[in-house]
DNA sequence: TATTGGATCGCC
DNA sequence: GCGATCCAATAG
C-alpha cells in the first residue's frame, strides 16, 4: 500500500492521467490519523477548447496553481461552502488538472465518519466536497506536492476494471465533452 | 463599485 | 427543489 507514484507518473496528456488515476489510491496523514481512498471517479479540465475550465480564460490568482507542473494539487473553494480537490496536470505554463469526484473508502473510516458526521460508508466520499472532508484536506494545502506534502498517491493493485465514460458533472459549459471517467459499476460514486 | 453565477450538499 | 455563502469575473 505504501507504493507511492514517481515523478513521471503525472508527465502524460491530462486526459491520460485521469483514467491512470482511476484504482489509485488518495493518502493523507493528518494529526489524527491517516486516510486512504480509491479513486473511483475523475474529471479531466483542459487548457484549450474548454470553456467549463478555470484556466480557460488565462491565469488569475485563484487558478494560479493549475499552470504549475503537473503532480501538485489545487484546491478552491465553490459555492462559497466546499473545497474541491484536483491533481494539477500538463507542463508548467499549462493550465489544466483532474478533478477527484470519488473516493472508495479504504483506511480510517472511523476518522472518515467523525469528521463528516455520518454513518453510512457509501456517502463518506461521493462527491468531491465531500471526500475533501473525509479526507482531512483543506485550502491552505492548495499548492502543495503529490509526491512529498501530507497528500500523497499510491499505485494501484492489480485489480482489473473496465473505465466508463461520461459528460462531467454539475458545469453548464462544455457539457459535450466526454471527459468524465469512473470505475463502471462501482458502489461509491457520485450521483 | 455592484451584480452575478458557479467543477456542491443536505434538508425541505 | 432550494438555500447557504464566498469570490472572481463581468459590467457599469
Amino acid at each position: 500500500m505504501k507504493k507511492f507514484v514517481s515523478k513521471s507518473f503525472f508527465d502524460k496528456p491530462t486526459k491520460t492521467l485521469a483514467k491512470d488515476l482511476l484504482g489509485t489510491y488518495l493518502y493523507t496523514e493528518h494529526k489524527h490519523g491517516i486516510t486512504i481512498g480509491k479513486i473511483v471517479e475523475t474529471e479531466a479540465y483542459l487548457f484549450k477548447n474548454d470553456p467549463a475550465c478555470h484556466a480557460h480564460k488565462g491565469k488569475t490568482k485563484r487558478n494560479e496553481m493549475m499552470f504549475e507542473e503537473a503532480g501538485k494539487a489545487y484546491i478552491y473553494l465553490c459555492y462559497g461552502m466546499y473545497h474541491l480537490f484536483n491533481v494539477v496536470s500538463g507542463k508548467k505554463g499549462i493550465g489544466e488538472a483532474v478533478l477527484i469526484r470519488a473516493l472508495e473508502p479504504i483506511e480510517g473510516i472511523e476518522l472518515m465518519k467523525k469528521r463528516r458526521n455520518i454513518k453510512n460508508i457509501k456517502q463518506l466520499c461521493s462527491g468531491p466536497g465531500k471526500l475533501v472532508l473525509a479526507m482531512g484536506i483543506h485550502a491552505k494545502h492548495n499548492g502543495i506536492c503529490l509526491r512529498t506534502g501530507p497528500i500523497k498517491i499510491a499505485a494501484k493493485k492489480n485489480s482489473k476494471f473496465e473505465i466508463q465514460v461520461s459528460p462531467r458533472i454539475g458545469i453548464s459549459q462544455a457539457q459535450d465533452l466526454l471527459l468524465r471517467f469512473t470505475i463502471k459499476g462501482n458502489k461509491f460514486l457520485s450521483k
